[in-house]
DNA sequence: GGGAGACCTAGTAA
DNA sequence: ATTACTAGGTCTC
């Protein structure tokens, strides 16, 4: 049963003046950002040298990379351009006329390692066409949506900025956790505009120290908060030192990697998967969440269908996925994920792929069409 | 040990 | 205009 909405808070009369705060509330934060309101800056600086990375649509493309929830720290600046944070680097990423991405960094003193820093991000040892190949042939499926969903690619994020992010991600919705991610991002140093947005270095642990739990709160983090305070201290607290903690679980096993994570507060099984494939080069983590819940019991384990998710059928799942998908089990999992989103439901739908998948949902967007057109 | 219920909030459907 | 439910779950009994 869900709780009731205490009376002492009206949300449909807020406040007219936000309480004093070191910090804004995250509805007037994310104000004087706005893309919409304030294009200037796009116009103003229009970055025009992209250097290429010499790699195809089919390795990397970006709107189906950056804006489906493995991040929420990078921000569309252009057409089909992203700009973001990489260690201390502000970088914008491109998609250009011939598929290839173009790279720029923005005022960064060492190219050579800012270069290093944006392959290690980008996962780029790994060949996305090859593992593919191998999904293809084990899954026809898999091969039907590849063809509409080329380059969709697995990031390879800093795990503490990874943990905070996906420590906001629980039981919560895209648009908020990215305004709640900005609020917490801006802790760190600023390192520039672009596109009307600002950026800035993920805080460090004790830059993230400096803000209380009530601060959180009335920025909005709701129960989140005490996680992220509670993390941050638990992180604060190991011996060798927070980050150094965290690096060394790239080099255990999964399933340590994943109890390790599960000890701090506010990381489940689901929150813990995504910080190991997102962060911690654990290819065959299995995130699993509602959608990736629908499409197990769908197409790989139907006996389940119309159970709960419980942590024992957690991990049949994510067996199920390695079974099938082998040891980038998590890369092939990321892909059917993306299908699953509403946004590219709707441009499968669009494309000359005509799975059954597709038809119902073609079937659904033309009930919704008519609803709305009356 | 696993199964419910509580937990913040904003948006949408009914 | 209210109410119920959902959304990339986790924690605590």
């Amino acid at each position: 049963m869900k709780r009731s909405r205490p009376i002492t808070q009206s949300l449909s009369t807020p406040p007219s003046t936000p309480p004093p705060s070191p910090h804004q509330s995250l509805t007037t934060f994310e104000r004087p950002r706005n893309i919409l309101k304030n294009p200037k800056p796009l116009l103003i600086n229009p970055i025009t040298n992209w250097n290429p990375l010499n790699i195809g649509k089919s390795e990397l493309y970006l709107p189906l990379t950056f804006p489906t929830g493995q991040t929420f720290r990078w921000k569309q600046t252009g057409t089909v351009q992203y700009t973001g944070v990489i260690g201390p680097h502000l970088v914008s990423l491109k998609q250009l006329e011939n598929g290839d991405v173009g790279y720029h960094f923005h005022s960064t003193r060492c190219e050579a390692s800012a270069r290093e820093a944006l392959f290690d991000f980008l996962n780029l040892g790994i060949s996305l066409c090859e593992i593919w190949e191998e999904f293809k042939a084990s899954d026809p499926r898999f091969a039907e949506l590849a063809t509409c969903l080329e380059g969709a690619r697995v990031l390879r994020q800093d795990p503490l900025e990874c943990l905070i992010q996906f420590i906001c991600s629980s039981n919560n919705n895209i648009q908020r956790i990215t305004k709640m991610v900005d609020f917490l991002s801006s802790l760190g140093n600023y390192l520039g505009n672009v596109g009307g947005y600002d950026f800035h270095k993920f805080p460090n642990l004790e830059q993230l120290a400096m803000v209380s739990e009530t601060e959180l709160r009335e920025a909005g983090f709701g129960y989140r908060a005490k996680y992220i305070i509670g993390t941050v201290k638990a992180l604060q607290s190991k011996p060798c030192g927070g980050l150094q903690w965290l690096a060394a679980l790239r080099k255990l096993d999964l399933v340590e990697a994943v109890d390790a994570l599960a000890t701090l507060p506010g990381v489940g099984p689901k929150v813990a998967a995504c910080i190991a494939l997102f962060s911690l080069e654990q290819h065959h983590a299995i995130p699993v969440d509602t959608h990736v819940w629908k499409i197990a019991t769908r197409h790989l384990i139907p006996e389940l269908a119309g159970s709960r998710l419980t942590p024992r059928l957690y991990k049949r799942v994510a067996d199920a996925f390695l079974t099938k998908y082998g040891k980038y089990a998590g890369w092939a999992q990321t892909l059917l994920f993306i299908a699953e989103l509403p946004s590219q439901k709707s441009l499968l739908s669009l494309s000359f792929c005509n799975t059954e998948e597709n038809k119902s949902v073609k079937s659904k967007g033309r009930k919704k069409a008519a609803k709305r057109d009356g």
